[in-house]
DNA sequence: CATGAATGAGAATTCATTCAT
DNA sequence: TATGAATGAATTCTCATTCAT
């Protein structure tokens, strides 16, 4: 199973401190995300009901209501909750250009990173969810395009920037040109899996291919010349 | 109101031969159909009930059933019958192309055409529809990938073949081309609609920095050196 | 398939004196009352719809109502018409028992023939259907008991006061005979039949077993000492 | 109020030791299927609506979904809750005819007794109710042929047997005598009650009448010679 | 903190019936 | 006579939420 809690829940579990009470109000709720998340990824907001969330969590319903005012704050503290998923590549991307010597080089092995960290599963349900439930949360939607796609680009920019001081890049705007990057490697394998799910030809090697197509694009037009 | 049947509805009420009841008969799908798309898009497919959809178009619920066999039914029905929106967008591709003195302009103007033609209310949430429902109608959204954006993909490649053909481009794989293109151009303000609403910075100005700003990344990338 | 109005409903089709408007008239409400009885038989008054009763006699819903009033005119028509299904064998009753030489030999030919004409389907059906609509049709119901069963007791207990003129029989109540008569050799099977379908051990051997020994013991009961 | 869970739902309204919710909560699933079964008996099983059973038991209708997964559970759940109405008269079977000395006085008192449990009114209308709803619920039906009527008929024949080791019978095949025996005694109300309700002709003394007189065929058929 | 029972509003769908052609 | 479209009321069942324990 995919938990995307798995950090800020395993560690309650594991050091039971304080015996029973607090492991167990500390794992309920966090049974209940496990729970809810599964569901509303699969199913949507609306095509999840708190009594499938509590019969997930095996937990009675008011204890969903105890944790949670009601559906919608579960739904958006769940949400906010994945947020941090990108963490782990925004640091990678800036130790992997620091000091490149091959710029076209670590740009591939970036690229290849960044198709690998968004398409999988879980990271694509969640797209679909927050898109199509962007009208129901636009305040949600907003939040989830700032802090975790554009915290992204934000880096890459930045990254960017730095090649550019080095003189291996022609940057004039950096956050457009992260842009570029980002969606000449990106846009088309995440565009087949936001319609398609994983059933396309979205191999590994596939990736790596566009991936590297989209790199070399990139570096025809923004390499110093 | 925005009506996708427009042709098919326009017809019978612009030839009220029998007065009523012929008008009547064949205006109530198209009503239906008018109701149901306006709500599906705003508030999504559980988000609409038939007793919505049927007080939309002043009809009773079972006139809805008598149409439409179920709810899945009129969804699917309604979505596929926008597929047809590209369908100006495709033909206007290739006669841009054609037997351009220009490529950089006109890539510049088609751009424009693109993004306008995307980045508009109907469309946007239609896409966004599909997207978050793509896991309870699977095929429906294949086929609009297939149907909709990869049809303007294959009618791009087929133009920037041709502008190679004429030396005007170097172009190894047409396809992936024209996902560059396409992705340098539209992915920014697409992606930002797709989470921030109409509401975000997409001014028709910014729309169109975006778009030349993206054909100037292909051309450098793809012009024939 | 069943069709108990066979002899109704093959004759307008089989003269088509006047082409089409007589024949088809009467064709259409013989059609309606066969899909309607397939359907009543099956499904119950409640579980039957007009609409599913137009579907199967392949009419529109309009055109049911142009021949019945409404469902319960319909389904008590239909019943009635269901009536005459006994007549055959209460003809045979007094044939057989008139001058018979040996009263056992024919009493069994006679329970044979009672029990199989009243063990098969559609005559079972009948009886479910009846019974379970009694609450809702009592009239119906009274005049189905009177009509169908009682007519074959009457006609049983003519000839069996008949034989006990001939001093064959010792005969106080004739309608109380022939009720017994009628019971030891079909209730068993009957009653059986009511709520395990005929999917029970009812063989033609063994109910021919049962009808047996049913008049063994009436005659052992009512022979003359 | 005909209630068959008599012993059951008279524990807790006995004992309000905890005096509301308790009370409230044991008796809410037995006030639910005293109404249906008021309601089935009546109006059948698609005859009655859930929302009557509800409001019959002054229940939210939701309470009725929470005690009973839906509409068919709570019907066989209902009916099989009935199958213990013939407990009584199935122990008095083996009681009566234990040590008589006068068979067919105590033969007499056992019809009498039998005709009596079975004509009357919630008897006779479950009987109609199962055996109209057999095409829909197969498999209760013959569970009801098997634990109800069949109960009775087993008891009988062990009865019979034992009557015929102490010489008093003669009985080849102890079932079908047992069959036999029941039928002379119950099948003229019997039928009479299943097609024309309980307005018929059954006076108390009509049946004691037919109980008797069935008695005296059974015993001229089946007394030692 | 956690529970089982309860609720009222509303979901999709079907019903018998009628109207205009 | 026969039709297709339309209706309003009712169907079974589910929803998010709350109460008393």
């Amino acid at each position: 199973m995919w938990n995307m809690n798995a950090t800020a829940a395993g560690t309650p579990r594991a050091r039971p401190a304080h015996p029973k009470p607090r492991a167990r109000r500390l794992a309920s709720k966090d049974v209940i995300i496990d729970a809810a998340t599964a569901l509303f990824l699969r199913n949507g907001y609306l095509g999840t009901s708190m009594d499938e969330i509590a019969a997930g969590a095996r937990v009675s319903k008011q204890t969903v209501y105890t944790h949670f005012a009601d559906k919608e704050q579960l739904f958006i503290e769940l949400i906010q909750g994945n947020f941090k998923l990108v963490d782990e590549f925004v640091r990678a991307v800036a130790d992997l250009l620091q000091d490149t010597p091959d710029v076209q080089r670590d740009l591939r092995v970036l690229a290849r990173r960044y198709v690998r960290s968004v398409i999988q599963p879980p990271v694509l349900q969640l797209r679909r969810l927050i898109i199509g439930e962007a009208g129901r949360f636009p305040e949600l939607a907003r939040r989830y395009y700032e802090q975790v796609p554009q915290r992204v680009i934000v880096a890459l920019a930045s990254s960017l920037q730095h090649l550019a001081g080095r003189g291996l890049l022609q940057v004039d705007d950096p956050l457009l040109a992260a842009n570029h990057f980002a969606w000449l490697v990106l846009a088309v394998p995440l565009d087949q899996a936001m319609f398609c799910g994983s059933d396309g030809s979205l191999t590994p090697a596939a990736l790596e291919r566009l991936a590297d197509a989209g790199v070399d694009v990139f570096v025809a037009a923004y390499a110093r010349p």
